[in-house]
DNA sequence: TACTTCTTGATTAACTCAGTCGGATTCTAG
DNA sequence: CTAGAATCCGACTGAGTTAATCAAGAAGTA
């Protein structure tokens, strides 16, 4: 049940990002000095972010990262899974990447408790990730 | 945001304790045997419980396992604080264990926008998992 | 060309997870 | 009182993850 530091940081870059949105481009030194994030660590961060399409970046002087995508178009939840991987306490309640649990009795059975009540908690946890957006989170807005 | 094998084990333990409440005491083999939990890892779980005072064990030939508490007041949320650790995503939402963030620009700020998300996840799986009793879980009720 | 910045892959130290093992202790049965 | 059955307890291990760090390369600007 833990959040990681690499999707702690990723969160904190794009706030300033998202800040920055539309303004300027942005250096990983400036996002690290500003959130305090260790520049090499950060820069894998953000290189996964570009990767999957929520960044672009220029190289050489004058160059950066910009937030690709309006800040209201992407959610914690799409962030959360770029870095940390699915949001789900368990494979098989996953949405986005279920895996069948193999050693458990109750496998195929019709129903399984722990299915049942971590498919409950998947749900509240998306719920809240996946419908609050970059420009909520930057915002500050205690949600929208 | 992932439920170790521990508390997955732990879950289902406890399964077949409530189930056997009031009737009768198990062994960690026979435990083992119905939810296919290797006996030796079975046991330092097993163990873990009875410290934090849900089970009681007799040793010897008869012995085995029961549940010391009724069934429907013991939360899912307390089993697995048990074996995992708090539910909180990150130590500064947690209400059970606090930890002030160090290296967070927002840290002693009236508000961080991450604490913030991440509390009210924390609140929202606290919510699920504080209500769900073992009673409830055993029954395979989709929630009470 | 010189310099700056991102890009990529390798490497690392510390830690956690999931499980195993060996021996000690306590209980029952005979 | 002894044998055996069960829990108790601590130490250990191997694989994998986390949180970085480093070095060298590619691309853009002046």
């Amino acid at each position: 049940m833990k959040l990681s530091k690499k999707s702690e940081y990723g969160l904190r870059a794009l706030i300033e990002l998202t800040q920055a949105h539309g303004t300027a481009t942005l250096q990983r030194h400036e996002i690290a000095a500003r959130q305090h994030i260790p520049v090499e660590f950060l820069e894998q961060i953000l290189l996964a972010l570009k990767r999957a399409g929520l960044l672009s970046s220029r190289r050489g002087m004058k160059g950066g990262y910009t937030l690709i995508k309006p800040p209201d178009e992407i959610s914690l939840g799409q962030v959360i899974r770029i870095l940390d991987g699915p949001l789900a306490p368990i494979g098989c309640v996953s949405k986005t990447a279920y895996q069948k649990c193999s050693d458990c009795p109750y496998a195929n059975k019709s129903r399984c408790p722990v299915q049942s009540v971590m498919g409950t908690v998947r749900d509240a946890i998306a719920g809240i990730l996946d419908h609050y957006t970059l420009a909520d989170f930057a915002a500050g807005s205690p949600k929208g």
